[in-house]
DNA sequence: GTTGAAAATGCTAGCCG
DNA sequence: CGGCTAGCATTTTCAAC
């Protein structure tokens, strides 16, 4: 990994500005933190570089985009699943959204977000059919209390 | 909520544009997807309208801004913890990336960011700390397999 | 870090099919 | 729905301080 950037009090403005709005213009961040055009961009450059900022992207409701369904699903595997190898076979299930490995119960939390319930039973499955995976555990989401950043890591 | 919008294929692929580079121009999308630059505006501005597209923002890497631990709580309440009590306790927290309520085993799954296990820890107490928060299992994150989309509900 | 300037690119609105 | 054009804003790269 590249080394850790040291970044300001500034670059954190300039950070929440682009959390709040993704596309908003150098100019106009400028003036908000108090720096130039020029100045703005050369630190959001230099974050990029840095591998502070992985990219910019849209931020989507999936309900309206006719995927109502949202889930946690939790993977107990065997011990000789491998990161890449499950990466691989996650690959290919389109309800995907974000998967995690974690220390704890449950070996990987899978998220995803599904057009209907038959979508979800069949991703669901295609979860179950992976080798290795003994159990699944799903959690539908009710309700989005927080989300204050898109993060990647 | 708002009606849902009926969307093709070229809206799909916009959006597929959009979610790689958030920062995109229209021109160069419209490049890609057969459309002119003004084409492209107006359906993005209409997939904002319609509330399809809920913002746009940069994504960050924080384990580089040196929160390098993240974790998933999930928190087991008592049934009279209302989603707005909920919310407004949750919300003085910073470390509190993400929030949902789920079905099933816990109530709630808080995801977090912490610089170091010290903030974690206070991060947890501070969430047992709640009111009718009974028990809390804490799973930190240790490789992200998929990230396919950032997504806002 | 600043400013200012110039060229390229991007955005937006109006008009038309 | 689409394309086009014209005017304006922004980005980007300079040089100079």
């Amino acid at each position: 990994m590249a080394p850790d950037l040291r970044s300001d009090k500034t670059d954190d403005l300039i950070l929440g500005s682009l959390s709040a709005d993704g596309r908003r213009s150098f100019a106009s961040i400028g003036l908000e933190v108090g720096l130039s055009t020029a100045a703005v961009k050369r630190r959001v450059d230099r974050l990029r570089r840095a591998g502070v900022i992985t990219g910019f992207t849209v931020l989507i409701d999936q309900k309206r985009l006719g995927r109502p369904i949202e889930a946690l699903v939790e993977l107990h595997t065997d011990g000789v699943l491998g990161v890449d190898r499950l990466r691989r076979a996650l690959g290919p299930i389109a309800e995907i959204v974000e998967a995690v490995t974690v220390t704890g119960d449950a070996d990987t939390i899978v998220r995803l977000v599904a057009a209907d319930t038959d979508r979800l039973e069949a991703a669901v499955q295609a979860l179950r059919a992976i080798p290795s995976v003994r159990k699944t555990e799903t959690n539908i989401v009710l309700s989005h209390l927080v989300t204050r950043s898109a993060t990647a890591f």
